[in-house]
DNA sequence: CTATGGCACGGATT
DNA sequence: AATCCGTGCCATAG
C-alpha cells in the first residue's frame, strides 16, 4: 500500500529537466529556515506563486492565506498554518507508514511550546539598556547594529559598511558598539567569538579574579581552545599541559563564544533572538513516555501543501500585456518547477527520516551511546539514490530530539561517537591512568574494534590528556 | 622498551 | 575532484 504509493510519486517524477535537478539539488541542501527565506523571496517576485488560503487561527478558527500572523486577533499561525509534515515510526519495525498532517484541531502541538505573549526580541532588549546613555542620533546607528546580529548575537557585516551609509565617523560606532558589547547578553554584538570572549573576560575581571593567561589564550589559541589541543596551547602559552587543561575548563565554564545563546544543546531560552520556534528541521518527539513509545517525526518544511501556482494567472497567461508574455511565461515556469521541486525536497526528506528514525532509535531514545555507525551510502542504496543526495539532505539539518537537545543531523552518520562515548566512560571509571594500548584493548572487549591510533585521536577529541599527563594530575 | 605524536595512504564524504 | 577521517609505520621522548 504505502510501497505502490512511493512507487507512483516517483514515477510521476521521473520527467525531469536538468534545471529541475539542479533547483531540486539546492533546495535539498537549505534548511527549513533558510528556505522559508528563498520562498519568502520567490513569493514576493513571482506573482505566478501564490499560498493557498488554508490556515487555521487557533483562537478565532478563520480561514486566513498563510501568514505569521493572524490579522484579526494578532495570534502566531505558525505551526498549525505550515501543515507540517509528520509519520510515525511504531516500536521496531520498518513498517513506518506517514501521513500529511491534517490541519484539524489541535493535531500537532508541540510540547513545551512557549508563544507567550510578550517575547522582546534581541535588539530591542538590549536597545532598552543602553538607550539612556545614548543621544538621539546615536539611537538609529544603535538600532542599524542590533539589526545587523545573527541568532547568535554576532554582527554579522563591517562596521565600516554601517559607517559608510550613515557617513558618519568609525570611532563613533566604535563607541556605541561597545556600549552594546558591554550590555547584558555580555559579548553581544562583537563581530567574532574570539571578541565576544574578550568582551566578557573584560567585564569578568571588574568583579572577580579571572586566570591571567585566560586573555592571552584567547587571543592566540583560539583555534587551539576549540579544538580541545591543550598540548599546543600549553606550548604557545609556556605552561604545561594540564594547566592550559584547567584555563580551557575555566574559559568555557566562564565564556560563552556565542553570546545570544543560553547554552548549547539546552532548552531555548526566553531572550531569543527571533521568534522561530524549536529552531530545528526535523522535531523528534515520543508519543508516551514509554521507552517503546511510537515515535513522532515532524519534519519542518515551511509552506509545505500550500505553496501553489496561482491557478489565475495560468488562466489568464494568454492576455498578457504586449511585451510581457514572455516574462509571464518565464514567472509561470519558474513558479511550476519551484513547487515541483519542493515536493521532491519534502518527499526525499521523508524517506530519508523513516529509515534514520527506525535505524538510529536506540540512540534517539536513549543517547550517545546507542549511536549505530550508519554510512550515508548505505542509506543512499536502501533509498534508491545517490549518495550525494543524501548527503546534501542532511548538510546544515538539526534534528530536535525527544529529550530536549538539538543535534546537527550529520551526527546521526557519525561513525565515532558510540566509541568516544565508550572511551570517556573507561577513562572516567579509570583506577590509574590507562595507556593508548589498554584502552584499545579494552575498548575491544567491550566490541568496539579500533586501532590504538584511533584511541589517540579520539582522546584527543574528547579533549583528554594523554595517560602519563593525567597521572600527574591525579597526583596534583 | 613503551607510550605518543606526526605524516601519509585509502576509503568515505562532500 | 577536493577534503576529511581512521589507520599503519616510524621517529621521538621518557
Amino acid at each position: 500500500m504505502r510501497q505502490s504509493q512511493g512507487q507512483i510519486l516517483r514515477h510521476s517524477m521521473r520527467p525531469m529537466t536538468t534545471a529541475h535537478l539542479a533547483q531540486t539539488m539546492t533546495l535539498l541542501e537549505l534548511s527549513s529556515v533558510e528556505l522559508e527565506q528563498k520562498i519568502d523571496a520567490e513569493l514576493a517576485s513571482n506573482p505566478a506563486l501564490e499560498l493557498q488560503e488554508v490556515a487555521h487561527c487557533p483562537q478565532c478558527h478563520r480561514r486566513l492565506p498563510l501568514s505569521k500572523m493572524c490579522p484579526v486577533c494578532s495570534r502566531p499561525t505558525n505551526s498549525l498554518s505550515e501543515q507540517p509534515i509528520i509519520f510515525v515510526s511504531p516500536r521496531t519495525d520498518f513498517t513506518s507508514y506517514d501521513y500529511r498532517g491534517a490541519t484539524s484541531s489541535s493535531g500537532g502541538e508541540l510540547p513545551g511550546e512557549e508563544w507567550a505573549a510578550e517575547t522582546e526580541d534581541l535588539p530591542t532588549y538590549i536597545l532598552r539598556q543602553i538607550a539612556p546613555e545614548l543621544k538621539k542620533d546615536d539611537r538609529l546607528l544603535a538600532a542599524h547594529i542590533l539589526t545587523s546580529l545573527d541568532d547568535d548575537g554576532l554582527l554579522t557585516i563591517p562596521l565600516s559598511e554601517i559607517a559608510l551609509y550613515h557617513r558618519v565617523r568609525m570611532a563613533r560606532l566604535e563607541n556605541i558598539l561597545s556600549l552594546i558589547q558591554h550590555a547584558d547578553p555580555p559579548g553581544v554584538g562583537s563581530p567574532t567569538p574570539q571578541q565576544a570572549l574578550l568582551v566578557q573576560l573584560e567585564i569578568l575581571e571588574e568583579t572577580c579574579d579571572v586566570p591571567p593567561l585566560a586573555a592571552a589564550a584567547i587571543l592566540k589559541g583560539m583555534e587551539l581552545l576549540s579544538r580541545h589541543a591543550y598540548m599546543e596551547l600549553g606550548k604557545q602559552l609556556k605552561i604545561s599541559a594540564i594547566e592550559a587543561q584547567d584555563l580551557a575548563r575555566w574559559i568555557s565554564e566562564n565564556l560563552n563564544p556565542y553570546p545570544a545563546r543560553a547554552h548549547w544543546g539546552s532548552v531555548r531560552h526566553s531572550t531569543h533572538a527571533e521568534p522561530n520556534y524549536p529552531s530545528a528541521d526535523v522535531v523528534i518527539s515520543r508519543l508516551t513516555g514509554e521507552l517503546s513509545s511510537p515515535l513522532v517525526v515532524e519534519i519542518i518544511s515551511p509552506y509545505a501543501g500550500s505553496l501553489r501556482v496561482n491557478p489565475l494567472f495560468r488562466q489568464h497567461i494568454s492576455e498578457a500585456p504586449d511585451g510581457t508574455a514572455e516574462k509571464w511565461q518565464n514567472d509561470l515556469d519558474s513558479a511550476v518547477l519551484l513547487v515541483k521541486c519542493l515536493q521532491q525536497r519534502d518527499h526525499t526528506l521523508v524517506r530519508l527520516m523513516q529509515q534514520l528514525v527506525v535505524i538510529q532509535r536506540q540512540y534517539i531514545l536513549k543517547g550517545d551511546a546507542f549511536l549505530l555507525p550508519v554510512t550515508r551510502a548505505s542509506l543512499a542504496e536502501t533509498l534508491e539514490v545517490h549518495e550525494s543526495t543524501i548527503s546534501r539532505a542532511v548538510s546544515s539539518k538539526s534534528v530536535l530530539l525527544p529529550n530536549g537537545r538539538i543535534i546537527p543531523m550529520s551526527r546521526m552518520f557519525d561513525r565515532s561517537l558510540h566509541v568516544r562515548t565508550a572511551l570517556r566512560q573507561i577513562v572516567a571509571t579509570e583506577r590509574r591512568p590507562l595507556s593508548d594500548t589498554q584502552i584499545a584493548r579494552l575498548l575491544g572487549e567491550q566490541g568496539y574494534d579500533v586501532a590504538r591510533r584511533t584511541v589517540a585521536k579520539y582522546r584527543n577529541m574528547e579533549g583528554i590528556l594523554p595517560a602519563r599527563l593525567r597521572a600527574a594530575s591525579m597526583r596534583a
